[in-house]
RNA sequence: GGUCGGUUGGCCGAGUGGCUAGGCAGCGGUCUGCAAAACCGCGUACGGCGGUUCGAAUCCGCCAUCGACCUCCA
């Protein structure tokens, strides 16, 4: 078998990906901030991590795949500086900070579970791990790389970039953070504006607190994923994932304390996805140009002209690079619906199938391919492409115009299953006239259908018609066929 | 201002120093009572200007332009 390759932020190369531990793989990733819905951009790490998690066990690994819930510790940056984001929005809806917690991990993991997003191994919540995160604040001090003051434990970045090289992920220098550090908190009780807080002193008025050596308080920014991380994966581990617009100072801030903690690096291979835009800017949260998720599935926004479901959301993520920028649009997405669904036709097609003596395409061929796009840095637009030459194939055989053996149909129905719903996660999620999800209605649209042949066996065009329209209108697909028709219901 | 990354046909999006993905839309044809689906065929794109090369959209330089990060953000 070839090499799996992945492009390594950290090296700014691709990279023949060799885990630490023979056969097995700990991977993690950045998490939600749950403190509200999940909107497409949320998306697109947990899909292009779920390919790579599910990759990674097609590929015989055994793979512990750790993402995190941030539920305390992110600063709010305005007013209400040193307040808890969570603790924030607790106020303004007058709720328990865990009730909000809940609420939108909640709504998090059912978006998660439509877009047939994998749950990871391990969903830790930096909740749950105060103590861990105490003791790894204790050994950067210990290490000589944080300092405690007023009750607030900093990471020294000035002492830490004088013997490591601060900045060596996300390729700043540190003269240059000097100079565009904006002079904002002139009051601040920081020796530098570079140092981030590893735990910061709770206000009176804060909700959110825990008891800790230096006094009440919640942990900083990015004190919960090097705790957690490490705590489940040990250190230092294979693979590490986010958004790129998490590198810095997140990810940068994470080696940082690695280092201090353990005297050398956490993280193998850092992977980045690249974010959405709206419009040919990032959506996001502070833009209030983002589209939750549930609006997509419901079509329930300005911007969008129809629902769309979460399988196609993923395809049109998949249809992309996950390292290149991709941007929403009505055009794309529907352009994405209609691909998805001549892929999953075809798929299901496979079934169908007749082998006769000799094969006159290349399958064999056509499996080196996928596996090749996928060994490539999970290249997926390509896996889809190929796997499109081959609906192609699959549709000539049908037809009569080309031919399969059954040793050769064998290999094809394993691809088509490995490839589009084992690792791209694809699903069919039209009710056929085979499957059917509720019994009644099909016999229901059967007997329609069979009443529309004795019109058509009478050349009653009229009738034949305002059924099948009636039908289509309905939401239900009707194909003729040789033996009669085949039907499908889409939502 | 600093750092990094884009600019591909009507739209979305891959990719490689020469064999010039794929999807969607469009056009023509086959099939069909008409459709739908499917199949066959068609469209020859890589921001601009220079340079390297037998040959560049692909390498180098300059310019233009867009974006991301530098502050919480997937």
């Amino acid at each position: 078998m070839s090499d799996f390759i992945i492009y390594n932020t950290l090296s700014r190369k691709k990279e023949i990906f060799e885990p630490i531990n023979p056969g097995h793989v700990g991977l993690y990733v950045c998490g939600p901030t749950v403190y509200g819905e999940a909107h497409l951009g949320h998306s697109r790490p947990a899909i292009t991590f779920d390919v790579l998690f599910r990759y990674l066990k097609h590929l015989g690994y055994k793979v512990r795949y750790v993402r995190n819930i941030t539920d305390v510790g992110h600063l709010v940056n305005d007013a209400d500086e040193g307040e808890d984001k969570i603790a924030r929005k607790a106020k303004v809806e007058e709720l328990e900070p865990m009730e909000i917690v809940q609420m939108y991990t909640n709504s998090y993991r059912r978006n998660m579970l439509q877009l047939n997003v994998l749950p990871p191994s391990i969903e830790p919540t930096a909740s749950g791990h105060i103590i861990e995160q105490i003791i790894a604040v204790q050994k950067m001090i210990d290490s000589g790389f944080a300092y405690e003051i007023n009750g607030s434990v900093y990471f020294d970045v000035e002492k830490y970039a004088a013997v490591h090289p601060y900045g060596k992920l996300s390729g700043r220098k540190i003269e240059d953070l000097y100079t565009n550090t904006r002079d904002l908190d002139a009051q601040s009780e920081k020796k530098s504006g570079l140092d981030f807080a590893v735990w910061k002193k709770a206000a009176p008025e804060h909700i959110m607190h825990w008891p800790s050596p230096w006094g009440e308080g919640f942990p900083g920014w990015h004190t919960e994923c090097t705790a957690m991380s490490t705590k489940y994966l040990g250190e230092p581990f294979d693979i590490h994932g986010g958004g790129l617009d998490l590198l810095f100072p997140h990810h940068e801030a994470e080696i940082a304390q690695g280092v201090a903690c353990f005297g050398h690096e956490p993280v193998r291979y850092w992977m980045h996805n690249n974010l959405i835009t709206i419009n040919g800017q990032k959506m996001g949260k502070s833009l209030g140009n983002f589209i939750k998720l549930d609006e997509f599935f419901t079509g329930n926004h300005l911007l969008l002209e129809k629902p769309y479901t979460p399988i196609c959301i993923r395809f049109f993520i998949l249809q992309a690079h996950y390292r290149s920028p991709l941007d929403f649009s009505n055009e794309a997405l529907q352009a994405a619906e209609k691909g998805l669904e001549r892929l999953i036709n075809a798929t299901a097609l496979i079934e169908k199938l007749i082998p006769t003596e000799q094969s006159s395409i290349d399958v064999a061929g056509l499996k080196e391919k996928c596996d090749a796009a996928m060994n490539d840095d999970l290249n997926t637009p390509i896996l889809i492409a190929h796997l499109f030459d081959g609906v192609k194939m699959i549709n000539s055989i049908n037809d009569g115009n080309a031919s399969i053996n059954g040793s050769d149909l064998e290999i094809l129905k394993t691809l088509y299953n490995d490839f589009v719903f084992e690792i791209l996660g694809f699903k069919s999620e039209a009710l056929s006239g085979e499957s059917g999800g509720n019994e009644v209605l099909g016999d229901v649209v059967d007997l329609l259908l069979n009443l529309r042949i004795e019109a058509k066996q009478h050349k009653d065009w009229a009738t034949s018609d305002k059924i099948r329209n009636s039908l289509t209108q309905l939401g239900f697909e009707i194909k003729d066929t040789k033996e009669g028709f085949e039907w499908a219901f889409k939502k």
